[in-house]
DNA sequence: CGTGCCCCCTGTCAGC
DNA sequence: TGCTGACAGGGGGCAC
């Protein structure tokens, strides 16, 4: 469910509420959820604060700074740095991060997984009715290893068209399955890989390797215009996704192809297709999407 | 190693 | 009114 614009946008409602507060009181109500086990999960949690909220790809980034206790013996740290860790959160399918403030007059999440009751009331709540989501603490080091089997972030100042170019140029598998796989740009995901296909006119079933200059421009300035004005209509929300507030995000109105079988394309009133492959639903208009002439 | 397929789980909707 | 099957934003594991 959430990809790249929703992940952001639940940042985003995240870090006005929770900067600088802390965590009171753990509930776990699904250990399946976690990476880690649940004693660790809790015990690294308790009392300990939120220093940076950010996102990598699809996933949560909870920067947390380690409770002030008697927890630790040592003196000056080995290293003498400050100890903290994150809690890494992804949301897998339907996945919800939210927050809820005291007074709060909307019905409790039906499906919480792991409730943080912060200092001064309120919670963050962590919801998921297909429990395909993930918790995971990580220190520094695996945090950074993690980060390294993600491709780059492709609003990020490290993602060229020459970058791109050169990662397609190594992959033969279809590019709408070369742009879900994470290892090659970090949040892509079904809705927004069919977006910027269509929108850059590339048949999804195109060989990676078979992609030209050209098209490769294209699908640059097209994923990275979608992924951005996505992030301003708060995201996609066609079921499950909330934003952290519990707000739907508006961008389902602006889908060219995404669900839309047997509509009109946007450009060209031809009729939109949808094929699988690769287990899941490809959309595409079959006359401005031409398969590739090499892909023949 | 890359690629493709199955599975995890719950809910919803179309068709019979 | 059921019941059944298909399908849903993701990703890990396994066979080839």
């Amino acid at each position: 469910m959430p990809e790249l614009p929703e992940a952001e946008t639940i940042v985003r409602g995240l870090r006005r509420h929770l900067a600088g507060r802390k965590v009171a009181a753990i509930e776990i109500l699904r250990p399946d959820l976690l990476d880690t086990p649940s004693e660790a999960f809790r015990s690294f949690l308790a009392g300990a604060s939120f220093r940076k909220l950010a996102r990598r790809g699809k996933n949560l980034l909870l920067h947390m700074g380690a409770a002030r206790s008697g927890r630790r013996a040592s003196g000056p740290d080995t290293d003498g740095r400050d100890e903290g860790f994150t809690l890494v959160i992804n949301l897998g399918m339907s996945g919800r991060l939210l927050i809820r403030e005291p007074g709060d007059p909307t019905p409790p999440p039906s499906h919480p997984g792991v409730r943080l009751h912060l200092d001064g009331g309120g919670e963050l709540v962590y919801h998921d009715i297909r429990r395909f989501g993930r918790l995971a603490i990580m220190d520094p080091i695996a945090l950074r290893a993690w980060s390294r089997t993600l491709g780059p972030e492709p609003l990020g100042p490290a993602f060229t068209v020459k970058k791109l170019r050169g990662a397609l140029a190594r992959s033969s598998a279809p590019i709408r399955s070369w742009l879900l796989d994470q290892r090659s740009v970090a949040g892509v995901g079904n809705i927004y890989a069919n977006e910027a296909l269509f929108l850059a006119r590339v048949h999804p079933v195109t060989p990676a390797n078979a992609m030209d200059g050209e098209g490769a421009t294209r699908l640059y300035r097209t994923l990275r215009s979608v992924l951005r004005t996505a992030i301003r209509a708060r995201g996609t929300t066609l079921r499950d996704y909330r934003t952290a507030e519990g707000l739907e995000g508006s961008y389902a109105s602006r889908l060219r192809v995404y669900g839309r079988e047997g509509s009109p394309c946007p450009r060209c009133r031809a009729s939109i297709l949808r094929i699988t492959f690769g287990g899941r639903s490809a959309f595409f208009c079959p006359s401005c999407q031409r398969p590739a002439p090499s892909a023949q």
